[in-house]
DNA sequence: GTTGAGCGTT
C-alpha cells in the first residue's frame, strides 16, 4: 500500500524508485515522507511489509518525480541516521515487476531470455514462493537473521528438524516410488519423528541408517509400508488424538460437569 | 519476543 492510500502504485515510468535500506523495523512510510519530501517531490512510498506480522522488511521504496531530486536525496540521506540507524539509500535496481531500472527509471522490460543480470541476488523472490507453498515452509527471508539464536534456540528447533525431514524426504533414494508422499509428510506423524529426533540425534547418519536398516530389516523399519501401530508401545500416547481431544474440549477433562 | 542482507504493493 502506497503511503497516500491509492487505489494502487502510482505509474512509475514518470518516477524515479529510491531503496532505502538498513531502516529500522519500526520505521515506516509516514517517517521517511518528511525526511524524503524534503529533498524533492515524493510521488510515492512504500515499505514491504511481512505478510505474517505486518512487520516491515527493514527497507522502503521512495519515488520521485525527478532524477535530479532523487539523486539529491540519496546523495543528502544516504547515511542519515533515521530512529538510531544509519540508513542507506540507493537508486532502485528492479521494478515491482522485476523491471529493469536505471536511475530509478525503467529502461528494459522484464528479461525473460537472459536472466544472468540478475543472478546477482541468488535469493528468489518471496512473492514467487508464498504463493506456491509458503505456508507449508518456514520464512526463509526472516530465517536468515542467524544472530537469532542467541536468545532462543530452542522454539526454533522444530524449524530445524522440519528442514532435515524435508531434506530427507526430498532424498532422490530416499523416496524410489512417486513423489506423492513427499507432499504429505504430515501423514507420517511429525510428531513421532520428532520424538525420535530428539531421543536420538539429528546426524546425517539418519539417512544412511534408515538404508541400512532397510536392508537388514525392512520390515521393521518400513515406515510406509508396515507401520508399526501394532508394536507401537504407547498407542494411547497419540498426539494427534490427544491434542485434538485436548482442542475440542479442553474442560471436558474435568471430571464433573 | 527477535533480526540486518537486500530490491516493491497491501
Amino acid at each position: 500500500m502506497s503511503r497516500f492510500g491509492r487505489s494502487g502504485p502510482p505509474p512509475i515510468r514518470d518516477t524515479y524508485s529510491l531503496l532505502v535500506l538498513n531502516i529500522t523495523f519500526r520505521t515506516t512510510a509516514d517517517d521517511l515522507f518528511p525526511l524524503f519530501d524534503k529533498y524533492g517531490e515524493v510521488v510515492d512510498i512504500y515499505i514491504p511489509r511481512d505478510r505474517r506480522t505486518g512487520d516491515s522488511r527493514g527497507f522502503a521504496f521512495v519515488r520521485y518525480k525527478y532524477e535530479d531530486e532523487a539523486q539529491k536525496a540519496v546523495d543528502r540521506l544516504d547515511g542519515r541516521v533515521v530512529d538510531g540507524r544509519e540508513i542507506m539509500v540507493q537508486f532502485a535496481k528492479y521494478g515491482p515487476n522485476a523491471e529493469r531500472i536505471n536511475k530509478g527509471r525503467i529502461v528494459e522490460p522484464v528479461p525473460r531470455s537472459r536472466g544472468r543480470s540478475r543472478s546477482r541476488s541468488p535469493r528468489r523472490r518471496y512473492r514467487d514462493d508464498y504463493r506456491d507453498d509458503y505456508r507449508d515452509r518456514d520464512y526463509r527471508r526472516r530465517s536468515r537473521s542467524r544472530s537469532r539464536d542467541r536468545y532462543s534456540r530452542d522454539s526454533y528447533r522444530e524449524r530445524d528438524y522440519r528442514r532435515h525431514s524435508r531434506s530427507r524426504s526430498y532424498s532422490p533414494d530416499g523416496y524410489k516410488k512417486h513423489g506423492r508422499d513427499s507432499l504429505s509428510p504430515a501423514r507420517r506423524s511429525p510428531s513421532r519423528s520428532r520424538s525420535q529426533s530428539r531421543s536420538r540425534s539429528y546426524s546425517p547418519d539418519d539417512n544412511k541408517r534408515r538404508g541400512r536398516d532397510s536392508s537388514a530389516s525392512p520390515a521393521s523399519r518400513s515406515p510406509s509400508r508396515s507401520p508399526p501401530r501394532k508394536t507401537s508401545p504407547s498407542p494411547e500416547r497419540s498426539p494427534v488424538r490427544r491434542k485434538r481431544n485436548d482442542d475440542r474440549s479442553p474442560r471436558s477433562r474435568s471430571p464433573s460437569t
